[in-house]
DNA sequence: TGTACATCAGTGAACGCGCGTTCACTGATGTAC
DNA sequence: TGTACATCAGTGAACGCGCGTTCACTGATGTAC
């Protein structure tokens, strides 16, 4: 084989990001190497040349998604008016292709049920995580004006996450839908943010 | 053997109940057949006197989570003040004895990560209760003089269904009582019901 | 310039393990005579 | 009243399967001579 300097660390980058996808699609016990590896075009045991153990590709895999939602975020932060971009970011993690798309979405939905059941190292970097949003999301309450930024930061992300979750796991599509709006209004509603 | 009439029923509560904590507390993909009937003091083989398949057991045990917590609503519906009944209820539900115990607790903020997966079965009684919990919850919001009481029981819940989900997930303590706080807060807060 | 060798990302068979499920069997007790 | 039999909840060995992990091997290419 013999490949170029740069091969191998494309090849991780690849595996991980597969990672991040199947992590939150399927959940971080449904996360399996074989499958990471086949959609990533190798085969299964060429994954220990690259990480230690399932555990670790969780892990990392964790905080890559948690990275790329950043970049996301950041879209809301460079808006030039602060409330403008907390109302699309609020309507966008409200959103139905937020909802239909958990494998590119935000991480806290997806996987805090079972994050009490995860390794130290991957819930760590949960921890870390839901702390940098919710301290940005604080940050650009408080530039649009929001009174007591950091609790209401707290509260809105709590109940973004809430509805999110439910609306994934709720088998009528309609009432799925209503969550999502009722949550949409609601934090809106009570961040004087009009509807 | 050859036991009195009420004894397989019996066994069946046993085992239903066992499957209902391990359900919460392990996570539907966690639950295993020869884990709840050792926990039922049986052994893994008998299992299939009484249920079908595991998916059926999770289905049933799914249900009976919901019915259990119908009864610790029913103390808060059942309280003279409305208002008083419902500050209980929010309090409790935000409490450190309910984010340590999930085995006991809601399975909103325990489930719905994982449900978008499950069987069509379990997943019609997961929106059963999440429809049954909203009703009775915008009714005691009504009762308690609420504004718009179906939209705030849907946002009150979505909050308090992600703030336990979180207040779970995260490793720091501190943190995570500061979770639990800062939605108990804004909660009561919004719904007019003081601190 | 040509040739022999070293490198190492990736391959694929094999492993031990725990899972859900099946099934022949057990044995205490109710019932038939 | 005593005896033979039927019942059936529960037992425990066995199955096929997919998993994470290990490891001897491959083979294209860079390097040394």
């Amino acid at each position: 084989m013999r490949y170029d300097a740069e091969h191998k660390a494309r090849t991780r980058t690849r595996v991980l990001g597969e990672a991040a996808r199947a992590l939150r699609q399927e959940g971080a016990a449904g996360l399996g190497v074989a499958d990471v590896m086949r959609r990533s075009g190798l085969t299964h045991g060429g994954f220990y040349a690259h990480f230690p153990s399932r555990d670790a590709l969780v892990a990392e895999a964790l905080a890559g998604a948690f990275a790329s939602r950043s970049d996301a975020f950041a879209a809301a932060e460079a808006d030039p008016d602060p409330r403008a971009g907390l109302v699309r970011f609020v309507k966008a993690y409200l959103s139905r292709g937020h909802r239909d798309d958990p494998g590119a979405g935000c991480p806290l939905p997806a996987l805090s049920g079972e994050l009490p059941r995860l390794p130290e190292e991957a819930r760590r970097a949960f921890g870390e995580g839901v702390a940098r949003l919710t301290a940005r999301l604080g940050a650009l309450m408080a530039a649009a004006g929001v009174a007591a930024p950091e609790t209401a930061a707290g509260s809105v992300l709590a109940e973004m996450v809430g509805a999110v979750a439910l609306a994934r796991a709720l088998p009528d599509r309609a009432e799925s839908d209503r969550v999502l709006k009722r949550s949409r209004d609601a934090i809106l509603a009570r961040l004087g943010l009009g509807a």
